[in-house]
DNA sequence: CTCTGTTCCTGGCAGC
DNA sequence: TGCTGCCAGGAACAGA
């Protein structure tokens, strides 16, 4: 989504903002129309991520400042024509006039309202590198200043995250989903990790031997970048680009919502069991339980 | 301090 | 057919 929306709005300026559901901007400190003004008529100089965070820096001369979103689980950002007609569950519509593209609007869809937009200021990150993906600019919005990067960001703090799983008597699928540990993994790439790397998602994470920490980062890493290479993953239109198109990875889960399907390794059957208020699916004989609990 | 459980929300679906 | 109740999820928050 990021990758859609950056070329699209870098250089954009805000025409219009229209709010229509002030439940869009729960992250925003101030009314919808403090929302509107502080955008209307200013340039937008890109689109950024970290973790499940996104934001679009707005050219000022005063204080760094952008637009930070959150999709939660059902948000979406789409590219449409001007004047298009409302989308289903539309919340936010940003009108955008792009110097080469011509006039554009991005619209903010959500269906569970668990996303939402703000204004927010941008913040030096703490170790120097660049915020996110999609920027050199060392600026970070202050609702992502807490988050850890994720692990395909250059600048990832691979220290810090096995410091905190070596730390951490809680289940290593809890620390997986920390977004202060390591950012961008949801309850499906949670999953599909701990299945890939034969780990059951109850061990105690300090139970856990340094080389499958090892085994289990480099398969974090494989499953995120096979999912934005296909777009994300895809059950039900709420997953979708900035066209609205739906994402691939759900054609490649291997345990995520199998249950009582064959593992792909083994052939046992997957398990799904309560986590958290959650679901968790993985494979009893490939993702034996191990350590004390 | 660390850790865990609750809460927000809507639409699709199963079951009656 | 139409109703009820359950489920999905991220992250802030309260409380242990």
């Amino acid at each position: 989504m990021r990758a859609g929306l950056a070329p699209a709005v870098t250089g954009a300026r805000v025409v219009s903002v229209t709010v229509l559901d002030d439940r869009a901007l729960t992250r925003h400190r101030g009314a919808a129309s403090d929302f509107e003004s502080a955008l209307t008529g200013r340039v937008l100089t890109g689109a950024v991520r970290r973790g499940k965070f996104l934001w679009l820096p707005i050219e000022t001369d005063a204080a760094a400042r952008a637009v930070v979103g959150h999709l939660g689980m059902s948000g979406q950002l789409l590219l449409r024509a001007p004047g298009a007609p409302a989308e289903r569950h539309e919340r936010v519509r940003i009108e955008l006039a792009h110097p080469r593209h011509g006039e554009l609007a991005v619209v903010f869809a959500d269906q569970r309202t668990f996303g939402s937009l703000a204004i927010d200021d941008l913040v030096p990150t703490i170790d120097g590198a660049a915020g996110g993906f999609g920027s050199d600019v060392a600026l970070v919005p202050v609702q992502a200043a807490h988050i850890a990067r994720d692990p395909l960001d250059p600048a990832f703090d691979e220290a810090l995250f096995r410091r905190r799983v070596g730390a951490s008597a809680s289940a290593v699928k809890r620390v997986l989903l920390d977004q202060t540990t390591v950012s961008g993994i949801g309850n499906i790439y949670a999953d599909e990790s701990l299945w890939a790397a034969r780990v059951h998602p109850e061990t105690p994470s300090r139970a856990l031997a340094t080389r499958t920490v090892t085994r289990l980062l480099d398969e974090v890493r494989v499953v995120l970048e096979r999912a934005l290479a296909e777009g994300g993953t895809s059950f039900d239109a709420q997953y979708v680009n900035v066209n609205g198109q739906a994402g691939y990875f759900a054609h490649s889960l291997r345990a995520y919502g199998r249950t009582g399907q064959p593992c792909p390794r083994c052939g046992t059957p997957i398990l799904r069991v309560s986590f958290t208020n959650r679901s968790s699916h993985f494979c009893p004989r490939c993702q034996r339980r191990r350590g004390a609990r």
